[in-house]
DNA sequence: TTGTAAGCGTTATCAA
DNA sequence: TTGATAACGCTTACAA
C-alpha cells in the first residue's frame, strides 16, 4: 500500500543480528545493552534511516505526546480572528511544548460528550483551557483524569487543575492610580465581558479600590459594560462623547475596547488625550499602532504561554515540584501617549 | 496502569456475542452486517460508552487524520506574534479540516531531516506550507509523497503541489489605479519582503503596470524596500516625510507597513491624507483601528483558509476533481479614509 | 453474513 | 545482557 514499506525495529534488529527488544532498549536508553551490540544497532538505524513511529509508541504506552489548547469559542477561528491574543499565546505555548517533544492541537467549544470522545480517541495527555467554559465541561475534563491547566480563570473547579492568571486587580489598580497621579479625579470605567469570566470583575475591583483609597467618588453613570471588542468600544464612544465634560479620564478593561473608543472619538473630532485620557489593559500589538499610542497595562503573553507550558510539562512528568494553587503573572504600566498630566 | 481499562471492540464484541470484525464493520459501515446483529452491536457500544481509538486506527490503516500547517519561522510564535494573519488563517483552515475529522498541528522552520522525521513519525497525511521555505525542504516534502498545499508561493517546485494564491498583481494594480483615478500623479511604493517570496514582486509589478498604462513616471527615488513590519514602516516614515512634497500618494505592499508609516507621520505632525494619500494591502483587522482608517486591498483570509482546506481534503480523498495548477483568490478595494481625492 | 487471524510498530514482562 | 512473546486497539483478507 505505502510506497516503500517503512523500516521497523524488526528490520533493524535483523540487520544488527539482535532481537527487537534490544533495539527498543537502545532507542529508549532503558535496559542494559552492551556497548558492542548498541553500536551495531545504532549503525543499522543509521544505514536504514530508521524513524520511530509515534503512533505505535502511543498505542503501546498510552502516551501520545499530544496536548490540546482549548478555546471557548464554537469556532477557533472566531478566537483567532477577533483577538490576536490567542494566536500569540498559542505561539509561545507551543514553542515550549515542542522543546519537550509535544505537539499541540486546537480544541474549541463542544459539548461535554464530544469533548470527552475527542480527548480519549486522540489519547491526549493534557489540555490547557483558556478562559471560561460551561461548567459541565470541567466536570467532564475532571473525569478524564489527565493533566489540566486553566488560564485566566478564577472560578475553582478542581484542586487537580493548575491555574495561570494575570494580576488583573493589581494591574487595573495601577492603571487607575496612574491616572490619579496625573491629576485626574473624574475617572470612568469601561468593562467588557472577557470570556464572561471574573477576569473582568477583577479589573473592575482594582479600579474601584484605587478610587476608594484616594477618596474619589465612583459615578455609576460613568461605568459601562460592553462586549470586549473593537466594535464594542467604537459603539460606546458616542455615549462617552456626550459625557466627555463630566470626566477627564477613563480606564478600559481591555486595549481592544480602548482602541475602538479612541478611533470613534477621533472621528467625532475629539482630541485625545486633551479632552479625555484613556488607559487600556493587555498591551496588545495594536496598542502601538494607533495615534495617540495607547498607555496601558502590559501583561506578558509570552510569560503566560511559557508558564502554561511549564506547568503542563510538570504535570506530565509527574514530578510536580511546587504544588502552588495558582501562578499569578505580574503586570506593568506602559506609558505612551493617551494620558495627559493635568496637574 | 490506566484507571479503568478502556473498552475495545473486543469487549463490545463479547457483549454483543459477535466477533470483533463485525464490530469493526458496523463502525465503518463496511462489510454486510445483518440489521439484527448491527443493533446488538450498537446497543453494546451505547451501554459501554465505547470510544474508538484513533491511534489504533492510525497504526492499522496508516491514516492519522492529522495534517500540519507549516510556517517558515524558527518559532511559530514569531509568526503569530508579528502577524495576526497566521492566526486567522489557522482558524479558518482548521475549521474546515475539523469538519472532515482532521486535527491540525503546527510546524515551523526546521532542517529537512528533522522535518521528514516529524512528518513520518506522526504519520501526517498532509501539509500546508505558508510562504517560502528553503528549497531543500520542498525536495524533502516531495519525497514524502503526501498531500501538499502551498499558500502564497509563486515558485513552482513540483506539479504534485497544489497552490493557493492571491491576485497580488491585480490587487496592487487596482490600488494604484484607484489613486490615479483620485487624481494622483506622483505615486511612491513601499515594498516589504513578505517571506522573501515573489508575492512582494508581484505587488510591485501591479503598481508598475498601473503607472505605465496611465503614462505616469516611475521615480525610483520613491520606491522603498523594507521589512514588512510595523517597525519597518515606522522607520522609513522619516525618509518619506523628507520627500513628502514630491509625492501625493504612496502604495504600501502590506497594511502593517502602511500602519507604521501613518503612525510615524502622525507623530511628525503630518496630516494624512491631506499631505499624503496612502493605500495598503491585506485588509488586516488593524486597518480599521487606526485613524484615519486605512484604504486598502482586501484579501480574504477566510477564503484562503477555506480553499486551502478544501484543496487539502480533495487530495486526501484522492478524488481530486479539478487538477488546476493554482487557485487564485480575488481581491477587492476597501475605501476608507486614507486617500484624498485631489481632482 | 459472520468469524479467524495476521498485521500495523512499539513496549515490556518474563525467561533464558 | 539478551530474546521470545504478549499486549496495545483496530482493520482486513480470507475462510467458513
Amino acid at each position: 500500500m505505502r510506497n516503500h514499506k517503512k523500516v521497523s525495529i524488526y528490520d533493524i534488529a535483523k540487520i544488527a543480528g539482535v532481537s527487537s527488544a534490544s533495539v527498543s532498549y537502545v532507542i529508549n536508553g532503558k535496559g542494559k545493552v552492551s556497548q558492542e551490540t548498541k553500536q551495531r544497532i545504532l549503525k543499522a538505524m543509521e544505514q536504514t534511516g530508521y524513524i520511530p513511529d509515534t503512533t505505535a509508541v502511543t498505542l503501546s504506552t498510552g502516551k501520545s505526546h499530544l496536548v490540546a489548547l482549548c478555546l471557548p469559542f464554537k469556532d477557533a477561528s472566531e478566537a483567532f480572528v477577533n483577538n490576536p491574543f490567542y494566536g500569540e499565546f498559542l505561539g509561545y505555548f507551543e514553542k515550549e511544548m515542542i522543546k519537550e517533544g509535544y505537539d499541540i492541537i486546537i480544541g474549541s467549544l463542544m459539548d461535554a460528550n464530544e469533548f470527552t470522545r475527542w480527548v480519549k480517541s486522540r489519547n491526549l495527555e493534557g489540555i490547557v483551557m483558556m478562559g471560561l467554559f460551561p461548567s459541565e465541561i470541567y466536570e467532564a475534563v475532571q473525569k478524564l483524569g489527565i493533566a489540566v491547566v486553566l488560564v485566566d480563570v478564577y472560578e475553582s473547579y478542581s484542586p487537580a487543575f493548575k491555574n495561570i492568571r494575570v494580576d488583573d486587580k493589581g494591574g487595573s489598580y495601577n492603571a487607575t492610580k496612574y491616572l490619579i497621579d496625573c491629576g485626574h479625579q473624574n475617572i470612568g470605567f469601561i468593562g467588557g465581558n472577557i470570556n464572561n469570566s471574573l477576569v473582568d470583575d477583577m479589573r473592575y475591583v482594582g479600579y474601584l479600590q484605587a478610587l476608594e483609597e484616594n477618596h474619589l467618588n465612583l459615578d455609576n453613570k460613568h461605568v459601562y459594560k460592553i462586549p470586549a471588542t473593537f466594535d464594542g468600544g467604537y459603539a460606546i464612544a458616542e455615549e462617552i462623547a456626550s459625557h466627555i465634560d463630566e470626566m477627564t479620564a477613563i480606564v478600559c478593561a481591555a486595549d481592544i475596547i480602548a482602541i475602538g473608543v479612541i478611533r470613534r472619538l477621533n472621528e467625532l473630532g475629539h482630541k485625545i488625550p486633551d479632552e479625555l485620557s484613556i488607559v487600556g489593559f493587555d498591551d496588545i500589538q495594536a496598542a502601538r499602532y494607533i495615534y495617540p499610542a495607547l498607555t496601558t497595562i502590559h501583561q506578558s503573553i509570552r510569560e503566560k504561554g511559557r508558564l502554561s507550558a511549564l506547568t503542563m510539562i510538570n504535570q506530565l512528568n509527574e514530578n510536580v515540584k511546587v504544588d502552588q494553587e495558582a501562578v499569578v503573572i505580574k503586570t506593568s504600566l506602559v506609558v505612551r501617549q493617551s494620558v495627559k498630566n493635568i496637574k
